[in-house]
DNA sequence: GTAGCCTTGAGC
DNA sequence: GCTCAAGGCTAC
């Protein structure tokens, strides 16, 4: 494992200042129904803030509380030594032979990394989970569903009702049939936490709560800092940015001279603050270049879905068919969002006026074919066009993509001197300075503001400094009015703005637009996950300039955000399946349904996994085999159902299964792209996510189900009633989720507790087999913490929401439990769903 | 410290 | 093998 950069550093979740505490009545240790209490406690900091006038300052690392100007303390650990070290926990006792057992596999684990980062060392660089993933598939068969992912409304309940399990204990125990998943967890994981990119940037995992601004709400007893978005932009660079300029909505400090590009875009930052630890960690990458490409390794996010050439904007933020751009291509275009602080935020230039470009991709999301040629982008914009365009910082000659904008060869390099030397200009005249081709030497610090303004992304400097390959994360672009003036009016400009800005935030969530479902989400992010609840407007959604009092009252509750929420949010899309996933995962069963033969393997829709891919061509070669194997699912037989559908409707459990299995991948690229679990050790991501599995897939499902009472909304369009569980023996267990559901939804829980909630869940560290259960609480605390302040900013009538959130746990651990013994699962051979069956196996 | 050019490496 | 976005090198 490589070893941690010094200056990674991560966030002290010790408390600071006054204290307040809660208990979270949760036990998520699977191993049994115990529940146990966890207390935790929140603390206010004391103010302090203080900004000092320094020229030119490089940033340490060290241990430190980073006094804020709102009076925060910031506590930075440096030089965290990642992970190896084991902490032997008490809570579970083991007997000697597990113990030996446990030790043994560990070693195994520890051998299959060291085996694997040998490989690595000669051979490719491992590109992605799913490729990891669809390893067993080869041996297990296919999964018939392909790489198919779920949306918010497809279906996983049987994967979690099946899960029969107790996943921690599969990890802990040893059971032999759990190496196969561990392995590949391990592989997972370890590509994550091998590549040295794995630790870049650690701080903006583990740091999230470290930008954070203090709620401005009394009510708030935590040490919890908001970090309120006042722009429009998907950036949190962006929106901070808008924020501390003078020319934006916020006046500039009193004190005129340290007013440097660091310290006003993270005002809550010391002065003597990096960049690293002030910008880039809290700023969590929401994307990582491991989830991304197969590097998959590095802990600063990126997705996969986002490379350069299959940009995570690219797939995620296509314009729904339709928009204003209406081409109907399926283009991996730039998405034009208007930035209206910004030009007056920097004053003058050709560029102040220029409209903010949120791109698909950085390259070929621009220009996947290498043409030269932006595919239908809005505006028609061609790549080369973009790039005989000036620098938005300076106005030289553009000479590519460079961390996230189209800028010059100077302002590349000074960006990445910036960030990589920690350097923490200061303009002395308070800024903002033109920055121009002539002046841009002369203030530095106003030079770096305003590529962050601009949109370069600290996320994009590599901490490791790894050369080549791609990256991937979210761009904004800033493109010239002069190249959107010949194509649209300013009217329209700003509505394709809007539009298109919508879009793009839809498109984190669904890769493959569909006009009418992209229609149907935005409805719901505009409008909150379900008609009952309500989703304060994410900062990403607020792309739309046009502004109006909705629109401004949306950004002021998406204001008191926690940084945290929203960088779990970001990463949500990851959890979510497009429609051609779903189509692909459905499409098996159906025919498997049907009678038809497997034809399933015929998926309609082009793989957009190496997973999928993997998938395809599984079932391309095995469809007999794949329909030999639902046929004799063991989830089937082991809960008492037959194939033949006499008892049971072997469609649908063997479809539940069928989607949990594909599930399981979902969140294992999920967790890796999460801000707080980024940074743990691998063997404990391993252990949390086995630990955590079922409860995840089961609150997904719930929490999707809002919506539809009295039915657990499965994939597109299938739902189960309590009658259709009573069928198949699920009784018990549907009417737990159910009521689990009555509960979230009495509750209105948004889309933000919801995700919170997930990672509450996942980051459960009751469990001996953690080594580094200290830190994976604190991770947790940050989760508790940014769901609390925002169960109080949000829903300040009800105090107790936080509380009651954390009280649906035990149930939700509860229900998994009973869904696990309804369904004992019974192991088998040639088990179809390999990655479930592992689990499943494991815990038997 | 700046900035132009080079090298690297993943995705296609 | 090409593209391109990373980091590296080095003259200034």
């Amino acid at each position: 494992m490589p070893n941690m950069s010094s200056i990674k550093a991560e966030q002290q979740s010790a408390p600071i200042g006054g204290t307040g505490s809660y208990q979270l009545p949760v036990n998520m240790c699977t191993s049994s129904s115990n529940s146990s209490a966890m207390t935790m406690t929140t603390t206010t900091g004391s103010a302090t803030p203080s900004r000092h006038n320094v020229s030119v300052t490089n940033i340490k690392c060290e241990l430190e509380e980073l006094p804020t100007p709102n009076g925060n303390l910031v506590p930075v650990i440096a030089n965290y030594n990642h992970g190896s070290l084991r902490i032997p926990l008490s809570g579970q006792p083991h007997t000697a032979e597990e113990e030996s057992d446990s030790e043994a596999e560990l070693t195994n684990i520890e051998n299959l990394k060291v085996r694997r980062r040998a490989a690595d060392k000669n051979g490719p660089r491992p590109m992605s989970w799913e490729g990891e993933l669809s390893e067993p598939e080869e041996n297990g068969g296919s999964c018939g569903g392909g790489g198919a992912e779920l949306m918010e409304t497809e279906t996983v309940i049987k994967s979690e009702v099946c899960s029969t399990s107790t996943p921690i204990q599969a990890a802990s125990t040893t059971c032999p049939t759990m190496q196969p998943i561990k392995t590949e967890l391990e592989n997972i994981a370890g590509e994550l936490q091998h590549h040295p990119r794995s630790n870049a940037y650690p701080v903006s995992s583990c740091n999230g709560p470290a930008k954070l601004k203090l709620a401005p709400t009394q009510s708030d007893p935590i040490n919890l800092k908001y970090e309120p978005p006042l722009g429009d932009n998907n950036s949190p660079l962006l929106t901070t940015r808008n924020k501390s300029n003078s020319g934006g909505h916020l006046p500039l400090p009193a004190n005129p001279s340290p007013d440097s590009a660091i310290h006003s875009v993270y005002t809550h930052s010391s002065p003597s603050q990096s960049p690293l630890t002030s910008r880039h960690a809290p700023y969590t990458p929401s994307l990582s270049r491991n989830n991304s490409d197969a590097s998959h390794s590095s802990c600063y996010s990126y997705s996969s879905e986002f490379s350069p050439t299959h940009s995570p904007i690219q797939a995620r933020h296509a314009p729904p068919a339709g928009s204003i751009y209406g081409n109907g291509v399926h283009h991996h275009g730039m998405l034009y969002r208007p930035l209206k602080a910004e030009a007056s935020s920097t004053g003058g230039s050709s560029q102040e006026s220029a409209q903010n470009l949120s791109m698909d991709s950085a390259s070929s999301a621009m220009d996947p074919l290498g043409s030269g040629s932006l595919p239908a982008s809005p505006a028609g914009i061609s790549r080369q066009q973009l790039i005989n365009s000036p620098c938005p910082i300076c106005g030289d000659k553009i000479s590519g993509f460079h961390y996230g904008i189209f800028s010059c060869e100077s302002c590349k390099g000074f960006f990445k001197r910036t960030v990589q030397n920690r350097k923490n200009y200061v303009c002395v005249r308070g800024g903002p300075c033109q920055v121009s081709i002539s002046t841009r030497k002369k203030c530095p610090a106003c030079r770096f503001e305003k590529c962050l303004q601009k949109g370069m992304k600290l996320e994009a400097i590599r901490e490791d400094r790894t050369r080549g390959g791609r990256s991937t994360y979210q761009c904004s672009y800033t493109l010239p009015n002069s190249m959107l003036s010949p194509l649209l009016s300013p009217d329209q400009a700003v509505a394709a703005a809007a539009v298109a800005s919508v879009a793009n935030h839809q498109h984190q969530h669904q890769q493959h637009h569909q006009h009418q479902h992209q229609q149907q989400r935005l409805q719901q992010q505009m409008n909150g996950f379900s008609g009952s609840t309500s989703l304060p407007a994410s900062p990403s959604l607020g792309g739309a300039s046009i502004k109006t009092e909705e629109s401004e009252a949306k950004t002021l509750r998406a204001s008191s955000i926690p940084t945290l929420l929203q960088e779990i949010m970001d990463v949500e899309h990851l959890w979510q399946y497009t429609d051609a996933e779903l189509a692909r995962i459905n499409q098996p069963l159906s025919a498997f349904a049907s009678g038809g033969s497997s034809s399933s393997s015929s998926s309609s829709s082009a793989a957009s996994t190496a997973h999928q891919n993997h998938q395809q061509q599984q079932q391309q070669q095995q469809p007999h085999q794949h329909q030999q194997q639902q046929l004799t699912n063991p989830l089937l037989a082991s809960a008492g159902l037959s194939s033949n559908g006499e008892n049971a409707n072997p469609d649908l459990i063997a479809h539940l299964c069928n989607v949990a299995d594909h599930r399981l991948y979902k969140i294992v690229k999920w967790c890796k792209s999460l801000p707080l679990f980024k940074n743990i050790s691998i063997d404990d991501q391993i252990c949390l996510l086995i630990n955590s599995w079922c409860e995840l897939l089961l609150f997904s499902c719930c929490f999707r189900s809002i919506d539809t009472p009295g039915e657990i909304k499965m994939s597109q369009g299938r739902k189960i009633t309590l009658s259709q569980a009573k069928t198949n023996g699920l009784q018990t267990c549907i009417e737990r989720m159910l009521n689990l559901t009555d509960h979230l939804r009495r509750l209105r829980v948004d889309r933000y507790e919801y995700v919170a909630m997930k990672v509450i869940v996942l980051l459960q560290s009751d469990t001996s087999e953690l080594h580094e259960a200290v830190k994976v609480r604190e991770c947790q605390e940050k989760a508790l913490q940014g769901l609390q302040a925002y169960t109080l900013a949000h829903y300040p009538d009800t105090p107790s929401k936080f509380g009651e959130l954390l009280l649906r746990i035990p149930d939700l651990q509860r229900t998994c439990q009973l869904g696990k013994e309804m369904l004992t699962i019974k192991t088998r051979d040639g088990a179809d769903f390999n990655l479930l069956m592992e689990l499943l196996r494991g815990e038997h």
